[in-house]
DNA sequence: ATCTGTGAATCAATTCACAGCC
DNA sequence: GGCTGTGAATTGATTCACAGAT
């Protein structure tokens, strides 16, 4: 890994702050990354890059250009080395363990989720309140009850909470989270969630992803209304 | 509702553009009113819907006002006035039917999903490849075959296809839809889709939303690497 | 010749600040 | 006095266009 490291990690005062929009596009860039690896490809320019992303190749290139000038002119990027760049940035070298609250239809379907692990978080454990579902199987992990929360969190190194209850429970699920010591939470419960500053949460509601793809297409230009 | 109309819809040709950003918090606001409505809340100001959305008072006139003039000076808006006049925006009048794709956890997940009721969303169909699933039931609704999905289109008036297959089957069910005569997809395959441009895709991926989380906390700003 | 990296220019979004109305 | 609605000012993001590296 030292091997790939072309120049020192800039000091913590000098790195520069990369603009919202562009980090919402590294993980992007990450994705399709790790297929050109996989499909055998070394070098990627930025324009490859944009036609894969569906952007243009001038964002790519200010996109990366955060990142520190990793390129070569005349020829492209690397794509092992840009794939370390981006996970160096969204802090993505290690793994990082998750805990999954709610054993339910969504929580089951996360704890299975591909996505996860590809992208650099297992999830470590499950936990419900119910005791029913306490001792069963999800994904291969045994639930546990909320009440070890803290002990998971300590023990275990797990560092951010995936929500995944019904709505009426989901602010209760993250309290306890907190009290655990979970600092960051990804919310899928269809509810917003008041938490302390110094938590962050972000939410992820199905509905209002159907209600933006509305507007934009069918629901909205041509207005058929059945 | 017909009372709920001050002022005529404007013509197709007069109609502003709302600003996309704005578009994606229009259904944040729809949430917290219709939360407002059940806890008894007619009338709200932009200060007060800034603080549950933890938004800035000036950026909700602003978004509001993309609407119309529907606010009241010295008093705020009307709640219920309010609900009606964003989900004429959004096309949320009536409700929108989806059929899913993949009868596995994450579509037993969104089948029994309780945010799309509540937002404007029916699933109507579950639909899956593998025969051994069909005629069972996700959610109180009976599995069909994927090559029921023409008919599913045509005979029950579904406008919108929801992913939730295995990474690797996911171009085959969005280009099934396609085929079927879906234009609106919301994929939840960590995979990226590739479409014709009259057909308007959203991917929600959870391991990038969890990236994007990650930059922002504990994975970027003290960097402890455990 | 080709493709990056980046200032400069443009376009979009946010915030300011206050006139206008209740 | 209080709150909306909106131009004007500001800040942020995108695109242009080209100098500079290979």
């Amino acid at each position: 890994m030292a091997e790939l490291v072309k120049s020192p990690a800039r000091p913590e005062a000098l790195r520069r702050r990369i603009p919202d929009a562009a980090v919402t596009r590294l993980p992007v860039y990450l994705q399709i990354l790790n297929k050109s690896i996989t499909d055998g490809v070394s070098q990627v320019s930025s324009d490859q890059l944009a036609a894969l992303a569906g952007l243009n190749a001038a964002k790519v290139r200010k996109d990366l250009s955060y990142l520190g000038s990793y390129g070569t002119r005349g020829v492209g990027y690397d794509v092992a080395y840009l794939v370390y760049q981006i996970k160096r940035e969204l802090g993505l070298l290690n793994d990082w363990k998750v805990v999954v609250v709610g054993a339910g239809n969504l929580g089951n379907a996360l704890t299975n989720y591909s996505g996860f692990s590809s992208r650099g978080f297992v999830v470590s454990s499950v936990v419900d309140i119910d005791v029913a579902k306490v001792g069963k199987k999800v994904g291969g992990i045994i639930v546990r009850h909320v009440d070890d929360l803290k002990s998971i969190v300590n023990d275990d190194n797990v560092t951010i909470g995936l929500i995944a209850t019904p709505p009426a429970s989901a602010q209760c699920a993250a309290e306890l989270l907190v009290a655990a010591g979970i600092k960051s939470i990804l919310n899928f419960a269809a509810i917003g969630l008041t938490m302390p500053n110094d938590v962050s949460v972000r939410s992820v509601d199905f509905g209002m992803e159907l209600q933006i793809l509305g507007y934009y297409e069918q629901l909205h230009r041509p207005v058929v209304c059945q």
